[in-house]
DNA sequence: CGCTGGGTTGATGGAGCTCAAGGCCAGTGG
DNA sequence: CCACTGGCCTTGAGCTCCATCAACCCAGCG
């Protein structure tokens, strides 16, 4: 239950993606912030909520899903360090899937109002915020090729890739091992596949050595090998180059 | 190759989401617009360009898809009249998909730097247009699940509804009996599906009295139990008011 | 020290893919 | 007028990937 915060990551990413002048990254860091601890799995916005503020991940993963009957789940997407979730919320009222803490998270959550009279004082900052929710489209793209054209073992190596290039973005992978507290079972309601076979999958992904995972960490042994059986390219994350520091 | 022209379809599709005012939607009708016909399964954008302009689907429809290696095809998402398919070049310069022309296709083509200027003098056409990337962006939401989660029968139920809502919204499905120039093929790569599923799950549908279909034009017999079945709720799409003349 | 959440492994079956062939129809050209 | 062609739809048969069911293991924790 914080106060105005830190959105020195708001501007790390917003203004990565924009190259911002100094008075607009200044109207973003001035953006009034407050922020929240969230335990674990906990929901912060659910279908059909009208939220007047968007979220920003601070610390900590969280993840986007929605429920169809029967109990199946589908997680649409994972969220980073840096990412604003539910940007869309700025002009799609109506919430239309849930956003959770997969991690204990810290979040910063800013107004809808405040949003929209900083992107209306800098329209390069509107063009930055959209740019946001227009990557978070492409990815979604990629997902539905994933899901709908390649198999277990190729969908499973794409997902670690495009994870590992999206931690790497935000600094967060030091070398080629990634922070990936995500288990196995949330890694198949992603994928559309089921736990057991996401379990082989990274099995055999293990025994070929292209990764070590243990549910917290992931290790790529072999990036190259990993990206072309995955079909990995990493167009679709539209990175601008001072985002994709490492990794080839 | 035609000349500046009707915008009518533009306000009115872009005009609806928003309510604008008089003022903004004759900026909107005064956007000069090339107007252009283009042959069926023709590419009007394609993977790397960087187009300078956007496409708003006059008349016909139009589909996006990605190729991955071995000639799959995964198709994102087919667009009516109304439709801006590649809204998002306004800020993602560097296509990541292609788009192409489903059947004879007229399409307007309206340059980046003229909605960018429109767009500047009137922030709320700016929201509408970003709306717009929102909406395609939950229709996408909706497709992972679907073939996420969904088994084809209902797969291809839920893509029935979808089609219709939308035709419905732009006043293109007189009663329950639509414009539906897809082939099964096509169908089936847009559900993660074979060709040959397609067609059994489709003459399920028909034997259950639910929908008649022949590739130009489908008749929804039974909505309740089509929805039913796909497991169907309209609130992705996003419709407004004004959107949503018929259908229960 | 039992419990719980995750990971692992085996066995079985089914939804959906692939391969293959044939039918229907519209368009085309002789 | 009719043979021919190429799309598209349709149907059958066999096979495979992956889901499901069912254990069991292990580590952390109250």
């Amino acid at each position: 239950m914080g106060e105005v915060g830190n959105a020195g990551l708001l501007v790390r990413k917003v203004a990565s993606v924009a190259h911002l002048s100094a008075e607009e990254r200044a109207a973003l860091e001035r953006l009034p912030m407050s922020i929240r601890s969230i335990p674990a799995r906990q929901d912060i916005v659910r279908v059909g909520d009208r939220p007047s503020q968007c979220c920003l991940v601070l610390a900590g993963f969280a993840f986007r899903y929605k429920l169809i009957g029967e109990g199946r789940r589908q997680i649409l997407n994972f969220h980073v360090p840096g990412d604003i979730p539910d940007l869309q919320s700025l002009h799609l009222p109506v919430i239309d899937h849930n956003l959770a803490a997969l991690t204990p998270l810290t979040a910063g959550f800013i107004r809808h109002d405040a949003v929209h009279e900083v992107s209306a004082r800098f329209p390069r900052i509107t063009g930055a915020l959209w740019r946001n929710t227009l990557v978070d489209a492409a990815i979604l793209r990629e997902r539905v090729v994933s899901i709908g054209q390649r198999d277990g073992l190729s969908r499973t190596a794409h997902f670690l890739c495009e994870m590992a290039k999206r931690l790497v973005a935000v600094d967060l992978a030091p070398g080629l091992v990634l922070p990936m507290p995500i288990t196995q079972v949330e890694i198949a309601d992603a994928l559309g596949l089921s736990p057991v076979h996401v379990n082989r999958m990274v099995r055999e992904l293990r025994e070929r050595r292209l990764i070590a995972l243990d549910g917290q960490r992931l290790e790529i042994l072999d990036w190259d090998a990993l990206a072309r059986l995955g079909d990995f390219d990493a167009t679709f994350l539209h990175l601008q180059a001072d985002e994709r520091p490492r990794l080839p």
